[in-house]
DNA sequence: TTGTTGTCATCAATCGATTGCAATATACCC
DNA sequence: GGGTATATTGCAATCGATTGATGACAACAA
């Protein structure tokens, strides 16, 4: 293990000062004859020199490091915004460190404080459960002392920028998807007690449903968490329902169902359709492919890296800046067109 | 936006010295007043004060913060091992910088760099590619100032501890299974062109052959690159064959696999058996459930941070460590037992 | 000789913490 | 009151860089 080398030592040998080596070394203006100039480089490199960027933030007061919290790495959506979010800073020359909270407040707000602390020059954060208490959360978020910007999901009332997807959209277009193709009795299965997404989305199936007259019928909505377990205990009730087809509100709500379906011996779209969301896991093969709501997790990071782009440029406005990006239905296999029915 | 405060802004307002705030905000065994450690401690609060880990670095030379460097962190398995490496090194009171190069041996290198300079401790290594030119990592790698850990490949012949799961165990174990069922005509979907693990799977695969006197054949040993459309390229060769069954040596590629055989209407196990390796899309809906060679990311999470922190603690050996875990065969349902057969 | 200009390089303060040692204040003892 | 012990707190150096101000020296003009 070689030990680190640093700007005295290098100095020490090649018989100049700190100050030039450093001047030289980041190319800046300065005097340096070209001959001290060629030793200097060859000497930090025959040194494997490499500067600590450590002591340089400390005087530069900035790090061109960003970094990123999400719930969970392991899942689909957020590792692919993290990959995508990370491309885009590398193109800026900004270095991403992303981090991984187990899910809740305390450890949003934990890994948030680790981050401020190591010199990120500024944070995006997606909040996990959305319901667990944040008071310190927020309270933190709002005493930031450099920029934020809530990517996918936001905390309530709180003045921070803010990138995400329409949820209540999502919800609306898939619903109408399947009254356009002549379903009528449409049941969900969303996660509405624990997620103001999967709430937003049960707003917009309902909208959907109130749109055409069609009645909102109590019985014909089931609760289940965004994990696969979940939605598949969940699944039974639905398909004792006289529904002809159901939105399930996540990629993981679908796969619950669809084990679910599939034990039953029952066929997509024959026995019933399904819209599902987040088409996450579109490159996994599914029998037949599932008609979505998607969300492109680069388009997420674009304008997220965007928002914060300005705010370290010092060009975002006074007011929190709120981005609202439209999802996009992809129709394939899973829906059934009624023709005449009902 | 709030300022940054400084514990010389605290010192001031409290109306004591620096040292004095920093030893009580520390607890640090000294003799401050029980009245002013109190007052320390409740303006310290009122502002919101964080200490500058990066200051702190500097002077205590660690910062209790480990980086890790994935190819792809979009990929499942990679996902997966940075959760759970990250879980483990907060249990240990480590912050965990997880960084996803482009696959290239020269984004690893400036990824490496980056995490060095910005003073992490200690850095987990997953390279990427492992084929293409890799001299100037390797040079980083065996000149660094801190511990490395390689997880999961390593470059060939370079000194440093290294975790990884035994490749050819796994092929050698699928194959083997595959004859255990009765199984003569075996063919193999491997990526040993670009990858140290698909060569190594690819030899397990052989020495099973070989093991029981059938003839290696290489009409039956065909190769794939790690992706999806690549497997799916290659997989209609495959079936061309009169082969019963294929070993997919990744998760990938047996994705792309099942894709083609659905396609041509073939099914799992009737037509053909599958083995697939990386049973990381376990939780995803396969009908069948795919028989699959597995490595627990978690396993692999926690050797690799138990080498970590030997080194850390410098009680590292002055050899490179190596760990080699093995692989587990989980049984599902896309294998027939062959009763007679040839 | 003195002054001017130009070239090359260094000084010293700074960023925000930590920490060994020195310094001061107070109490206690005879 | 002088001396010693003890309780509190502060000084100043340090980590490794950056950078505006400044110095040293040579060449050349007047």
């Amino acid at each position: 293990m070689a030990n680190k080398v640093t700007l005295k030592q290098i100095a020490q040998e090649v018989g100049l000062s700190p100050s030039s080596v450093s001047l030289v070394l980041n190319n800046r203006p300065c005097r340096i004859s070209e001959e001290n100039r060629k030793l200097i480089k060859e000497v930090a490199a025959r040194n494997h020199y490499v500067p600590n960027q450590i002591a340089r933030s400390l005087v530069m007061r900035e790090s061109r490091t960003l970094g990123l919290i999400v719930p969970n790495i392991e899942s689909r959506f957020f590792a692919s915004l993290a990959g995508s979010l990370e491309k885009r800073c590398r193109e800026d020359g900004y270095a991403l460190f992303i981090t991984s909270s187990g899910g809740s407040a305390d450890d949003d707000l934990e890994l948030l404080r680790q981050l401020v602390t190591r010199g990120v020059d500024g944070v995006f954060l997606v909040v996990g459960d959305e319901f667990s208490d944040d008071r310190a959360l927020r309270e933190e978020v709002s005493h930031l002392p450099i920029p934020a910007v809530m990517v996918d999901r936001a905390i309530e009332g709180l003045e921070c920028d803010k990138v995400m997807f329409d949820h209540e959209m999502g919800g609306y277009m898939a619903t109408r998807y399947l009254i356009e193709q002549g379903h009528r009795r449409i049941a969900c299965l969303v996660n509405a007690r624990r997620s103001n997404t999967g709430r937003k989305r049960l707003a917009g199936y309902e909208r959907a449903l109130r749109e055409v007259g069609l009645p909102i019928d109590a019985r014909l909505e089931f609760e289940s968490e965004y994990y696969i377990p979940s939605a598949y205990e969940s699944s039974e009730a639905v398909l004792a329902t006289d529904a002809t087809a159901v939105f399930a509100s996540s990629d993981n709500i679908a796969l619950g169902l669809l084990k679910r379906l599939h034990e039953m011996g029952k066929s997509i779209p024959g026995d019933i359709s399904v819209v599902s969301y987040d088409n996450s896991a579109a490159d996994v093969l599914f029998e037949p492919a599932l008609t979505a709501i998607e969300q492109d997790p680069g388009v997420l990071a674009e304008h997220a890296f965007g928002c914060m782009s300005k705010r370290l440029a010092g060009r975002g406005g006074r007011r929190a800046e709120e981005v609202v990006l439209e999802p996009a239905l992809i129709v394939k296999d899973s829906v059934l067109e009624l023709t005449k029915h009902n």
